[in-house]
DNA sequence: CGTCGTGTTGAGCCGTATCAAATTCCGTGG
DNA sequence: CCACGGAATTTGATACGGCTCAACACGACG
């Protein structure tokens, strides 16, 4: 398997992320210890277990989900190329999550050892990592209030409209279509809906000219519709490291 | 104003805390540049503003809160003695949120210009400051299910076993009561409900015999029913650090 | 060609929101 | 000392958004 060296990393050269200076850039060449291909539906990290790896997503898409005793499922977010996973198990001793592949994925593994002498050596990626987890927190505290205070119609627009943004600041799909490889009941677990009323709304949002969601791809056609009826603030792109 | 030391500083005292080495607090000493007293109802961060300031609260209880454009608000935590808030500032450039004291609050002041020094100079701080980041995102992926996939009565049981196991762990209050300084429509609006409705919840809690907030003061009459209620699962109190 | 996973649509019900009003508690001022 | 006003809690009546149940359509796959 051949492995693609840091400082060449395709989704390093996207300008959204910031540049790493060469004692940075080596640093993570001798933290990254492989790559890792896995299979739509494969399960990266599971609840309650303790792994002794952190990824970081190089292609593909998953998510993050918790489970309850009663069998519901809780979608936290969806996982993304850039994004960083399995910090929670370095850090807190156990992952308080599951992620699962949804489709073909690629990613870098590092060894949740090694994180310490990341702190040690390179305060700079420490800052990093915290910035990564205070960003998470931030995403996590929106997504709270699109659940609690949103409707139905809100909530989807929501959440299409962020991961449009998400993806097209990555440089995924063209224009105002990206790829979204999930199910009507992903989306659905992750604004606190059912499937049945996902699916009506997202009919809505089709009827109105605002969204389509068919075959795995989103089409926004109407990008200040859908963030007014969604009440999301304008965010523009900001530079973020990448590990 | 007599001014704490971080030595002597009561909060570090409990056991619940990670006793700090010598240059640790020698550093903590250094970096905390004061104390803040507030009467209740002060705004301590607003949304949008780029606060200098980060804070540990020293004593009293606040809320960390978003609000929407359609004058909705949710609230993402509640914040009790020994919670670091302004973190986001720091990092992010801006609060994400809002946090108001809701009794009166006294604080140690940090300056935010400083953490880049911590990050510099003490890797084990740092790691510290990283892990609180994860633990508050592990708490609102927890939330998130709660309002996403729990009723009415699963929310609440959650919300007041979890605060009431939260003061426990810090020694506030007294057997199955503990002082609960917040108004229905906080609860409420950290729910995702009704204020009507969560008032009639906490009713029906009452009237099982599990649990009984009046006058600010929270009483757990039959903590198994109310985890079993609220599908809470079991978290022996982890050792934590203090900033 | 049957089966399974996913998407779509209709019918009816239930949990929660909304509206409205009474009650209690307190701080304030006459 | 009592009248008053405002905030918080409580309770009842009604409306509706979203859930559940059920059936069907469609393509992928063995």
């Amino acid at each position: 398997m051949t492995q693609i060296a840091c400082k060449s990393c395709p989704l390093r050269r996207k300008k959204l992320f910031r540049a790493f200076e060469d004692d940075e850039l080596a640093f993570m060449e001798r933290f990254k210890t492989g790559e890792l291909s896995v299979d739509p539906g494969t399960h990266l990290l599971i609840e309650g277990a303790n792994s002794p790896q952190i990824y970081t997503v190089l292609e593909g898409m998953g998510l993050r989900y918790k489970t309850l005793e009663n069998g519901r499922r809780q979608v936290i977010n969806f996982l993304l190329p850039g994004d960083l996973t399995g910090l929670q198990a370095g850090l807190l001793g156990e992952m308080k999550h599951s992620v699962q592949a949804t489709s073909a994925m690629r990613l870098c593994v590092f060894n949740r050892a090694d994180l310490w002498t990341l702190y040690r050596r390179q305060p700079s990626l420490a800052y990093d990592v915290t910035w990564i987890a205070a960003s998470e927190e931030h995403f996590l505290g929106e997504t709270l209030a699109t659940v609690g205070q949103r409707d139905a119609a809100q909530r989807v627009a929501w959440a299409l409209l962020k991961i449009y943004r998400r993806l097209s600041e990555l440089g995924i799909g063209q224009g105002p279509r990206v790829p979204l490889p999930y199910r009507q009941q992903d989306l659905a677990d992750a604004l606190g809906l059912s499937l049945v009323h996902t699916n009506k709304t997202l009919g809505r949002l089709r009827a109105r000219g605002l969204a389509e969601w068919t075959d795995g791809q989103l089409h926004i056609s109407d990008a200040e519709g859908m963030a007014e009826l969604a009440m999301a603030d304008i965010e523009e792109p900001s530079i973020r490291p990448l590990l």
